[in-house]
DNA sequence: CGTTCTCGCGCG
DNA sequence: AAAGCGCGCGAGAACG
C-alpha cells in the first residue's frame, strides 16, 4: 500500500469549484507531493525536484521512480479525501509530468473509511477523536494555508505567493507529517466492505462525470437577479429615507420595523410572516418585510454556486459526499444539489426561457414574484447533454415502507402492496378534508414518519403549525396515538431496538434484534443491518440519563459529531432514533445497490438525492443498448436486493432534458 | 482582517 | 408510555 499526499496552491478557491477545477485551473501548482510505501518513512518530493524533473527527466528523482514503477504494478494507493489526489494526479503528474493514470479502482480513501466508522472526516479531528501517535500538525496547517492561496502583491514584494524557503521546508515537513498522521488513521480502521468498496469507486465515478449544466440560463438567471435587486434596493432605501440599504442586516431592519411602532420576535422567514398576517401593519412595513421575505431566499445563491462551480465543459463535479452522514447516507458538497427548493412554478421549463431572454419587465409581468420564480427555476438548471436525456426515478415513500418492513407490521404492508398512499390518508386526517394537494401530502409524510421515529404530540403540533395548520393539543394527541395504535409494531421495535443495544454494550456480547444485529467490540457498538453493512457508534457506555419526561433512566451514550455544534462529543440516543438511523440505512442500502445496477445496466448515474437516483443517457440507437428505456429502467430501482426480498418496494419516474420535480 | 460559531433554510 | 431524524451552505455575529 502507498499513502500519497499533496500540497499545492491555487488563485481558485478549492471550496467554492470542487477538487476537479481546482486541480484543472492555470493557476494551480504542485508544491510538493509525500509518499509512504508500506507504513515506512515517507518519502518527498520538492517543488524544485519537479520543476526539474519536468524538464530533465524524472529518473534524477529515484523515489519517484520506485512510486511509478509500484504504481504501474496495480499496488494500491491511499490519499485522505482520495478525489482530490486523483485529480490533482490526472492534471498535473499525468498532463504536465508525463505520468501514467491510475485508474479508480487502484485508489482508496482514509477519509471514506473513516466516515463508515461514523468518525470526523477531516484528518485533524479523526486523528484526535482515535488518540492516534501522529497528527495533522497545526502549525503546518497554518503555514500550508498561508501558502496556498495568493498574497497581496506589495511595492516592496511583488510576488503572488508566499515563497520563503524556511517555509518552503515547514511545509514539506508538515506534508510528510500528513502522510504519516494519514497512515496511522488507516491502519486504525478497517477497510470497507467489498460492497462498499464498490460504491465508493461508484461514487468516484459519479464525482468525476459531473452533472450538465444549463450555464446560459444560470447567467441569465444572475442577471435578473442583480437587476432585480438593485432595482428593490432603491425602493428600500426610499421607504426607509435611506436608513436602509437593504433587507439582509437582522438588528438594523428590526430596529426600523419596531421604530414603525411595530413590534417583532425574530427575523426568521416565520417570524416575518407571523407579522404580515397581522392586521393594521403600514404599508412601508409590509413593503420591507415582503421584500425580506424575497430578498432573504439564500437558495438563490446557487446560482453563484453553480457558475463558480463550473468547468469549461458546463460541468459541475465533486458535488457529492460518500457516506456524508453517519447512516451511510451521500451528502451535497459545493452546490448541495441535495437541498434544490421544490418551487412554487409549474412550467419551470418555459419560465427557463423566459429569463434567457433577459428582459426583467417582461419576465415580472409574468412572474410578478421574480425571486420565487428564478428560486423555483434552479432545479432545472441541470440538463441532459446534447443528445443526451435525464432518466429519473424515485421510490414511492421508501422510508416509511422500509420502517414498516423491519418492524414486519403485516396490515401496514398489506395497504402498500394493494397500492395505498400511507403518507395521503395521514393529510386527509390532519386537514380533516378528502382532497388533498401535493403540498399538503408533505405535511401527512412528515407526520408518518416522525411519528415512526417517535414525535410526541406537542412536536407534532409545532410542525403542523410551522406548515400554517393550526391543531390543537387534543387533535394532535390523537393523531399521535391514532399512529401508535395502528402502527403498534413500531412502537414495540423502538422499545425492543434500545434494550438489544443496551444489552450489547452492558454484556459485551452481540445481540439480534428483528431484522438486524447488535455487535459490540472495545471501540464501537455496531448495527448491522440486512445488507450486511454496520453502522458505528464509537466508544459506547451506558451512563444515566434525564429523561424529558423527568426520570432518570439508563441511556446508551456515544461519540459522534454533534450536528449542532459540530464538535467531536458524547452523544446521547434511544430507541425512536436507533430505529431512524436503521431505516435511514435501509433505504440507503437499497438506493446504493439500485445506482450500482443503473450504472452496470448502462443507466450513467449523475446523481443521487436519499430516494431518488439521475441518469444522463445517449440518445443513440446502439444495438446493444437498445433495450433502453423508462420501464427498464425503473427496474433498476425495483429489482429487490436479495436481503430485501420482502420489503414492498415500488418507484415511479420519467425522462426528459430538464431535471424537475 | 481572517477564521469559527450560530442560526436559519432547504431537501430527504 | 415516553423523545422524529439525517444533512450543507450562506450570512451575520463573535472571536482572535
Amino acid at each position: 500500500m502507498i499513502h500519497l499526499d499533496f500540497e499545492s496552491r491555487s488563485e481558485v478557491d478549492i471550496f467554492k469549484c470542487g477538487a476537479w477545477v481546482y486541480a484543472a485551473h492555470h493557476t494551480t501548482e504542485v508544491l510538493c507531493l509525500a509518499f509512504a510505501f508500506d507504513d515506512c518513512a515517507p518519502h518527498l518530493v520538492t517543488y524544485d525536484q519537479l520543476q526539474e524533473g519536468r524538464y530533465l527527466g524524472f529518473d534524477v528523482c529515484p523515489d519517484l521512480e520506485e512510486l511509478i514503477e509500484r504504481l504501474k504494478g496495480g499496488e494500491l494507493i491511499t490519499a485522505h479525501n482520495a478525489l482530490f489526489e486523483q485529480c490533482i494526479w490526472h492534471h498535473h503528474m499525468v498532463k504536465k509530468y508525463g505520468m501514467p493514470e491510475i485508474p479508480i479502482e487502484q485508489w482508496r480513501c482514509s477519509a471514506a473509511k473513516a466516515a463508515t466508522h461514523a468518525l470526523p472526516r477531516s484528518l485533524k479531528n479523526v486523528g484526535a477523536a482515535l488518540n492516534t501517535a501522529t497528527r495533522k500538525s497545526d502549525y503546518g496547517h497554518r503555514i500550508m494555508m498561508k501558502m496556498c492561496k495568493p498574497r497581496t502583491p506589495s511595492k516592496n514584494n511583488p510576488s503572488k505567493w508566499f515563497d520563503d524557503p524556511e517555509d518552503f521546508e515547514k511545509l514539506y515537513e508538515y506534508c510528510a507529517n500528513d502522510v504519516e498522521a494519514e497512515m496511522a488513521v488507516d491502519n486504525e480502521l478497517d477497510d470497507l466492505i467489498p460492497q462498499e468498496q464498490k460504491l465508493w469507486f461508484l461514487d468516484q465515478k459519479i464525482n468525476l462525470r459531473g452533472v450538465n449544466i444549463d450555464l446560459d440560463a444560470v447567467d441569465a438567471a444572475l442577471e435578473l437577479v442583480e437587476k432585480y435587486t438593485k432595482e428593490q434596493i432603491e425602493v428600500i432605501k426610499k421607504i426607509s429615507n435611506g436608513y436602509l440599504d437593504g433587507v439582509s442586516r437582522r438588528l438594523r431592519v428590526m430596529q426600523w420595523v419596531e421604530a414603525q411602532g411595530i413590534s417583532m420576535t425574530g427575523y426568521t422567514k416565520e417570524e416575518i410572516q407571523e407579522v404580515l398576517s397581522r392586521d393594521n401593519i403600514p404599508d412601508k412595513v409590509r413593503q420591507i418585510l415582503t421584500l425580506r421575505l424575497q430578498l432573504g431566499k439564500t437558495s438563490i445563491k446557487k446560482y453563484t454556486a453553480m457558475k463558480q462551480a463550473a468547468s469549461d465543459d458546463g460541468r459541475i463535479r465533486d458535488t457529492l459526499m460518500y457516506h456524508g452522514a453517519s447512516t451511510g447516507r451521500w451528502s451535497g458538497k459545493l452546490v448541495q444539489m441535495h437541498n434544490i427548493p421544490r418551487g412554487t412554478i409549474k412550467d419551470t421549463g418555459m419560465c427557463i426561457e423566459i429569463m434567457k431572454q433577459r428582459d426583467l419587465a417582461s419576465f415580472e409581468m409574468l412572474y410578478p414574484d421574480v425571486m420565487e420564480a428564478i428560486s423555483s427555476c434552479i432545479r432545472g438548471m441541470i440538463t441532459a447533454r446534447e443528445e443526451h436525456s435525464l432518466y429519473v426515478a424515485d421510490y414511492s415513500a421508501i422510508e416509511a415502507r422500509v420502517l414498516l418492513w423491519l418492524a414486519d407490521d403485516k396490515p401496514g404492508l398489506l395497504k402498500f402492496y394493494k397500492g395505498e398512499d400511507l403518507y395521503v390518508e395521514m393529510s386527509k386526517i390532519i386537514y380533516a378534508k378528502e382532497k388533498i394537494s401535493k403540498k399538503e401530502r408533505q405535511l401527512g409524510k412528515a407526520a408518518i414518519l416522525g411519528c415512526g421515529y417517535g414525535m410526541g404530540a406537542a412536536k407534532f403540533q409545532a410542525t403542523c403549525a410551522s406548515w400554517g395548520i393550526e391543531i390543537g393539543q387534543e387533535m394532535s394527541q390523537r393523531v399521535v396515538n391514532a399512529y401508535r395504535a395502528t402502527y403498534s409494531t413500531v412502537q414495540s421495535m423502538w422499545y425492543a431496538q434500545e434494550r438489544c443495544a443496551i444489552t450489547a454494550v452492558k454484556e459485551r456480547t452481540t445481540v439480534p434484534c428483528g431484522k438486524v444485529k447488535w455487535i459490540y467490540t472495545e471501540d464501537f457498538l455496531f448495527c448491522e443491518l440486512p445488507s450486511g453493512r454496520r453502522i458505528a457508534y464509537r466508544k459506547p457506555v451506558l451512563q444515566n440519563l434525564k429523561t424529558p419526561w423527568g426520570e432518570m433512566k439508563e441511556a446508551l451514550h456515544f461519540m459522534g459529531t454533534n450536528s449542532q455544534t459540530n464538535q467531536w462529543v458524547q452523544q446521547n440516543t434511544y430507541g425512536g432514533k436507533l430505529v431512524e438511523n436503521i431505516t435511514q440505512a435501509v433505504a440507503r442500502d437499497i438506493l446504493a445497490e439500485s445506482m450500482l445496477r443503473a450504472e452496470c445496466w448502462k443507466y450513467p448515474v449523475i446523481l443521487s438525492v436519499h430516494d431518488e437516483i439521475i441518469c444522463e443517457v445517449p440518445d443513440e440507437n446502439k444495438p446493444e443498448t437498445k433495450y433502453r428505456c423508462l420501464k427498464d429502467f425503473l427496474q433498476c430501482l425495483t429489482v429487490k436486493p436479495k436481503w430485501a426480498g420482502t420489503c414492498p418496494i415500488a418507484a415511479d419516474g420519467w425522462v426528459g432534458k430538464r431535471y424537475k420535480k
